[in-house]
DNA sequence: CGGTACAGAGTTGTTGAACAATCCTGCAAG
DNA sequence: CTTGCAGGATTGTTCAACAACTCTGTACCG
């Protein structure tokens, strides 16, 4: 038997660049990033008529895709009546930052591990926060805010966290898009983003971990309070 | 316009029990839980023809029910030769054990807003274990350990801590069918579960988080160990 | 003997059509 | 203003078909 040589892990590696993905994968790409950008606002209904008609694709395949995107909350299912792109409640809210307060500060502590990519990913996001809003282009601030937690969690070193942050960071954008003004909701904590990020640099993760609870309790209120004046 | 009364919330509450599920959820339960209970050991491959004529489900449907269950971890796709249960390697077990840390310890640091049903969960699940230990039921010791850690995490008052910790430990189940002694296991644990549930009825959550982490250290090692001298 | 090439069989990927079950809309009746 | 009901539209599910791909065994060649 041959010994594993080394470049055999490299090319293990690229396995992904093979387009080895299927139509529905594909697909549910493609509507992920539309909600997430917000061009499929909260409550939309993706009839699989016109949808399979848009996409090119059947009705078999788009509802793989849709079953995915159900399983993510980004889309609800609702029996004999088609999908929805979700609709966010104040109690979903909550409950996105009660988990994301978990996860990230849980992955703060635990920042002593994570190797210096990982570090550098937090002073990436910070920064393209910063200059995205020095040209206040505060679309932009919200997606570099979430890239920066993104990278939080990313310290724990753990697929599966990140993979989970993926989702609940894709499920807050819902509720950022049922409101008008991308602005206030970012751009209060780029100062923060950049002291959390020092902190963690210099492995203060205690005191780090400390303001990350702040944070959260002042972000959640914010978001909490400007989303139950909004409808229904 | 009519107030809403009292009794329309009750029966919302009743939605779930109208039965209004579709096929491929209901086959997705069925394959969940045939994995989980370990009838369908990893590596098995559910060939599309076998499973649907078993079944009595068409392909699409069936292939509905799959893309579910890979999303979940359970089953793995690979494109073209079908779909696998989940061989997990030492790293998975890894990072199960690590995302479990995180969600377990944090929810009982914030055990304190728990309201008293869920504390109860804690005892009905230890008591359940210790019955089964001594009845040496050693494979429902484990259900009744994996039912505790549920609880554990139910201390965070969050359906989506519920929900990613319900898939957790399915995943954490692949591993324990490769694995032939389901004693010793889960075992050991029993009187630490019980110690643990009275520290957070009292009260003292530093000190159960404390043990809790410790209890991580020791099951991820013993788990890790044994698995790493099995196979490949 | 070891490795390559290739045909054949079996499986998956995707589509389109078909039909039953269900929901929605509008209108008529009470 | 509510109820009942026809109809049209949409979803739920199955089936059949075909392309694309993988796997297996065999023949071939050095």
């Amino acid at each position: 038997m041959t010994t594993t040589d080394p470049w055999v892990d490299l090319l293990a590696g690229d396995r992904s660049l093979l387009d080895r993905t299927s139509t529905a994968e594909r697909v549910a790409d493609v509507l992920r990033q539309r909600i997430i950008e917000g061009a499929l606002p909260p409550g939309t209904r993706l009839s699989e008529e016109s949808a399979g008609r848009a996409l090119a694709v059947s009705r078999n395949t788009l509802r793989e895709a849709f079953r995915l995107l159900v399983h993510e909350r980004l889309l609800v299912h609702e029996f004999h009546r088609g999908v929805f792109v979700r609709v966010l409640t104040a109690d979903d809210v909550v409950d996105l930052y009660r988990i994301r307060r978990m996860l990230e500060t849980s992955a703060v502590r635990r920042a002593g591990t994570a190797d210096a990519e990982r570090v550098a990913a937090l002073d990436h996001a910070v920064s393209a926060g910063e200059l995205a809003a020095e040209q206040e282009r505060w679309r932009d601030v919200g997606t570099a805010n979430m890239r920066f937690h993104q990278a939080v969690a990313g310290l724990a070193c753990s697929p599966r966290v990140d993979e989970t942050m993926r989702q609940l960071l894709a499920e807050l954008r819902l509720a950022f898009h049922v409101m008008s003004r991308p602005r206030e909701f970012h751009e209060p904590y780029l100062g923060l983003n950049r002291d959390l990020t020092e902190l963690i640099v210099a492995g203060s993760t205690a005191e780090a971990e400390r303001r990350l609870d702040e944070y959260f309790d002042a972000a959640e209120t914010q978001l909490v309070d400007a989303y139950r004046q909004l409808p229904r």
